[in-house]
DNA sequence: CACCAGGCAAGTA
DNA sequence: TACTTGCATGGT
């Protein structure tokens, strides 16, 4: 049994998050995560979407698809300064086309431009030839494992941390590892269910939980203020 | 008008 | 290690 430390008690949680889980894909159902076709679409749309909000993120998407720029070999060959006017919506956009013209670099030039042969790296290699790209960290990092290239990872971003502290399911700080951890120890290792929990969460956060400790309309506010 | 949104890296102490 | 700051657009 796995256990972790919590409220001063010791709480086995895995029964717990799968239960969570099942309330939330009942009430939202499926969310279909990552908006997004390809792989290179969703690991420049997890760059984009740096503390940035997803609409404006669709946008400078729209602009990149419209000018057929959606390609490793084009987004090589073109001026940093010319993809920042493309990605201008999205806000940060002189940092987020280094950060694209970075991760593309690591594409082209160490797998010839063919995400299949990134892909061949094992989940701990491939995380961290991911986290080595400047630009890329833990969250954009994960955001990539996860929804770009299939693999279990649980993706930790600041809707992830408020759900744990407002539904106290854990306490102390927050951080990114121990997060992860949390879910990753408490949940089988299974991308859907890691894809749909991220995802759920996220929806969840959009409707209930902003930065209120108590959710009065939170479809899970039954099971978890006792 | 102010505030925020699916972060990150670099600088400071 | 633990803060602070710059980066920038667009919606509420």
């Amino acid at each position: 049994m796995i256990t972790w430390w919590a409220r001063g008690k010791m709480v086995d949680y895995s029964h717990r998050l799968m239960k969570i889980f099942e309330l939330l894909f009942s009430h939202y159902g499926p969310r279909r995560w990552w908006p997004g076709d390809t792989p290179l679409e969703i690991a420049i749309g997890a760059i984009l979407t740096q503390n940035t909000a997803w609409r404006n993120v669709e946008k400078a998407i729209e602009n990149l698809k419209s000018l057929d720029m959606l390609d490793v070999k084009k987004l090589y060959d073109i001026e940093t300064e010319s993809l920042a006017n493309i990605i201008k919506p999205s806000g940060f956009y002189n940092i987020k086309a280094k950060r694209l013209k970075n991760l593309i670099r690591l594409i082209y030039e160490e797998y010839g431009g063919d995400i299949e042969q990134l892909k061949r790296h094992g989940d701990s290699d491939l995380r961290m030839r991911l986290l080595s790209v400047k630009g890329i960290g833990e969250e954009t990092g994960d955001s990539i494992m996860l929804y770009a290239l299939n693999r279990p990872i649980f993706v930790v971003d600041a809707y992830t941390k408020r759900f744990l502290e407002n539904h106290r399911l854990y306490d102390g700080k927050p951080d990114y590892q121990t997060v992860q951890k949390f879910f990753m120890e408490n949940l089988p290792k299974d991308v859907y269910l890691f894809n749909e929990y991220h995802a759920l969460i996220v929806s969840l956060g959009k409707d209930y939980c902003k930065r209120a400790p108590k959710c009065p309309l939170c479809p899970l506010k039954e099971d978890l203020y006792r």
